[in-house]
DNA sequence: TTGATGTATCAAATAAAATTGATGTATGAT
DNA sequence: ATCATACATCAATTTTATTTGATACATCAA
């Protein structure tokens, strides 16, 4: 899986797309395999227009993607999305912060 | 560096913490060193009432720990938060998202 | 003890995000 | 052609986050 790096806008949209319990609860429930609106609707019990506007905003941050067929939209993980993010925060991994020089 | 499980809402939180661009902006120059509040400001070119919002926030999130000496407040990252959150995106590395099953 | 400095906190104002209910659009079944 | 279904979008509202300027508090220096 290729890895690019990003701008930090890119990268913080895409926690400000996983800072929400119920887009986190959507992305969980897409672990296990693709599923469509209605499925998700059901599984979160939550209206369809606020599913929609939550996926919306995983879509817009390039978590997931989404795929047409015939009435049904069906969504999926982008795990491409997840590897930027979670790269980005393995580079804070092998730091060596230094103390702090004394302030004046 | 021990990783925990950690809950689905610490997790969020720990993504809106790092959901803003003032605060990667932050964690980015911890990255160096600690630094003071001051330091922060004069870098970051923000007030000091505002940097000071940010930072309770990524403190609140565990993700920054403070030091007071003196009249100064030194502020470092905690690295064991950045790890628990890496691991929570890892985990989307090694999945096999099935296809869905077709809708009725 | 007085005054200056570094930082946190507060209240008010502003901005951004989320929710709700209604409506629109495309698809497929009859 | 009509109707029901699956989903997206919109406008209005509510909720939450952020910014700003003022003030409070602790520390240190004189």
């Amino acid at each position: 899986m290729q890895v690019v790096i990003q701008d930090s806008a890119q990268i913080c949209s895409g926690f400000r797309a996983l800072s929400d319990p119920l887009r986190i609860q959507v992305i969980e429930l897409l672990r296990s395999s693709e599923l469509c609106v209605c499925e998700l609707c059901e599984k979160l019990e939550v209206s369809q227009s606020k599913l929609s506007f939550h996926l919306k905003n995983l879509k817009e941050a390039n978590l997931i993607r989404s795929r047409q067929q015939g009435r049904w939209m069906y969504y999926s993980l982008n795990l491409a999305q997840f590897a930027i993010l979670e790269q980005y925060l393995a580079e804070y991994k092998r730091l060596d912060v230094l103390p702090a020089k004394n302030c004046q």
